[in-house]
RNA sequence: GCGCCUGUAGCUCAGUGGAUUAGAGCACCGGACUUCGGAUCCGGGUGUCGGGGGUUCGAAUCCCUCCAGGCGCGCCA
């Protein structure tokens, strides 16, 4: 990247006026290329020799100077400026503009892949909404922002594996209150009068499911008690329908998981059990009022927490604990990402803590809570309640805009921002939504890579970039180029926001360079074929965004 | 009460590794092609960057404080 190349030169640059190892280290760390904001400030700029104007005890100008004066030659560095109150900004021939494009063709779909992650083991745990219902607007939107950040981690070389955690476990009380709802729809449904659970899921999907155990069972389980048991035995024999579900609904949106791990697979097989023993046996948990306590306020929590209640049933700490046991020691990712909704916010305290009680290293995990996502219809909140049963469901959403819209709008906003999602807008105004505007420019370039097989007067001409000079050009050139630092930043600070933010200003550059330079051109074969060349790389790269997002890249729409 | 997120143009939001003159989309108004797709392009912005204080040569960005909105604080998940 010729932000390394830069850097490098600047670091040889500063060693010399670097007296001992530590401000060499600081130097090396501190070095940041930057893109200035106004193009009259160079293509490139650094602030280093203000960084280093404390440690050095010199005026930052002066250092900047002796910077400027140090650095060695490059043939691409025109000319280097010292500015302002002690900036060094770069003028690069445009001839690294033509270096980038061709470094893009050459690597085609790989270009803006980078190495930075060194083949690091990634687990990235996303979605898991409980097995309860279909996935709605509500608790959707960890799936495309898990998925768009596991694509940039495998850009970035990490190996991921994308993960759903499946809460079917007996310590799921949601879970179970599901199963009690579907027994008391179906036996209605068989003509019976239950009452309903109070606080049941009281949405026409319960009645469905219901549905489907009257045609599979037809009154088999008419008779079975409305208790704890009989909840239980509704709720497992919809398992796997459930499970189903929510596997289409991933597909739907475009994510395809690894991995569907069970809770109640880690009960099952005695994990649970084990792990409990043995925090016990290493003193992280103790036993008090018939309870057992996870040492969790040791170690940064608010207090310590129950893993076993005093009936003897374990909590959900105790699952997370061995499902964490199982991500760490058995199956040794190197890192662990949970992306979970806001209601889950108070619970990475803890979870931490317990991690920590573990003795596993808490810089091997990292906890991502997005925040709520507000719907709008006709100017007013809606009110989503899965157990009211009031709820707009991931395929309603996706049938009314598709699929490619709901990805780029709930990818636009930053995890950290609460997001408003105007339903009435989203479905008026579908054809105005920005991700068409960047599919649009996709388009387009594939329609003159298809007009340029039928012409006849480019055959022995070679595309020489260097007559790529127009401003339009350049303009594009310099996203392109730009592209792979982008993708770097976005996995590197988690977030794939970025990218519609990218995507836009590549298609913006795009339709600028459309609209004023005239690609094909007989009479000037020569730069048509240099243009057809940046025509290339520009469907490259935007080929490239659209797909970190899981987005389609259409060539004609 | 405690904790976290948010507060930037009419609306929705970027920017928050300090750094030279704060941006984009939407909406609104006015323009543009006899050739590659008009789902396009060009022009039009006087913003208390929520208020106040602090650090700094320099703060939307860092620190403190206050205000407003959202969410979370169980032997529920």
């Amino acid at each position: 990247m010729i932000q390394d190349r830069l850097a490098n030169l600047l670091r040889e640059a500063c060693l010399p006026l670097l007296s001992d190892r530590q401000h060499v280290e600081e130097a090396l760390c501190e070095i940041r290329i930057e893109t200035p904001g106004n193009p009259e400030h160079g293509d490139f700029a650094c602030n280093i020799a203000m960084q280093l104007a404390g440690p050095l005890g010199a005026n930052p100008r002066q250092i900047a100077q002796k910077l400027v004066d140090n650095l060695p030659a490059d043939p691409l560095v025109e000319r280097v400026e010292v500015a302002g109150p002690g900036f060094v900004n770069f003028y690069l021939s445009p001839g690294w503009l033509h270096d980038a494009l061709a470094q893009c063709l050459e690597q085609g779909e790989n270009y803006g892949c980078s190495d930075f992650g060194d083949g690091e083991k990634v687990q990235i745990e996303f979605v898991g909404a409980g097995p309860v219902g279909p996935i709605h607007i509500g608790n959707a939107r960890g799936g495309p922002f898990g998925d768009t950040l596991a694509n940039l981690l495998e850009a970035t070389d990490h190996e991921v594996e994308r993960e759903y955690y499946i809460n079917d476990g007996p310590t799921n009380t949601q879970f179970q209150l599901f199963g009690a709802s579907v027994q008391a729809r179906y036996r209605e449904l068989l003509g019976e009068k239950l009452d309903f659970p109070e606080q049941g899921y009281q949405g026409e999907y319960v009645v469905e499911f219901a549905q489907q155990l009257v045609n599979q069972y037809g009154t088999q389980y008419r008779d079975v008690p409305a208790d704890a048991d009989g909840a239980s035995l509704f709720s497992g024999l919809l398992r796997d329908n459930v499970i189903e579900q929510l596997r289409d609904d991933c597909t739907a949106m475009g994510i395809e998981f690894d991995v569907w791990f069970s809770e109640k697979k880690l009960h099952a097989e005695g994990l649970v059990e084990e792990q409990i023993d043995r925090l016990l046996a290493s003193g992280a948990a103790y036993e008090k009022d018939d309870a057992v306590w996870l040492r969790t306020g040791e170690h940064g929590d608010e207090e310590d927490r129950v893993l076993v209640r005093s009936d003897g049933a374990p909590t959900y700490i105790a699952s997370d604990i061995a499902y964490a046991a199982n991500k760490f020691y058995t199956r040794g990712f190197d890192r662990v990402i949970y992306i979970w909704g806001p209601d889950h916010f108070g619970y990475v305290p803890r979870m931490k803590a317990a991690l920590a009680a573990m003795g596993i290293d808490i810089e091997r995990a990292e906890f991502i809570i997005y925040q709520t996502v507000r719907f709008l219809e006709g100017g007013e909140p809606l009110s989503l309640s899965k157990r009211r049963g009031d709820i707009v469901t991931i395929r309603e959403l996706i049938q009314d805009i598709g699929r490619d819209a709901v990805r780029f709008f709930f990818l636009m906003r930053s995890v950290d921002a609460h997001l408003d999602f105007d339903l009435d807008l989203a479905r008026q105004q579908s054809a105005e939504n920005p991700v068409y505007y960047v599919q649009y420019a996709h388009t387009r370039l594939c329609s003159i890579l298809r007009e340029a097989e039928t012409v006849d007067y480019l055959g022995e001409v070679d595309g020489d970039l260097s007559l790529l000079i127009h401003p339009d050009e350049l303009a594009l050139l310099r996203k392109l180029a730009d592209y792979p630092a982008e993708v770097l930043r976005a996995a590197q600070e988690r977030a794939p926001h970025r990218l519609p933010h990218f995507a836009r200003e590549l298609a913006q550059a795009v339709h600028q360079f459309y609209t004023n330079c005239r690609v094909l051109d007989r009479d000037d074969p020569a730069l048509s074929c240099a243009r057809l060349r940046l025509v290339a790389g520009s469907r490259i790269v935007l080929a490239n965004i659209l797909e970190l997002m899981g987005i389609t890249a259409p060539e004609r729409m």
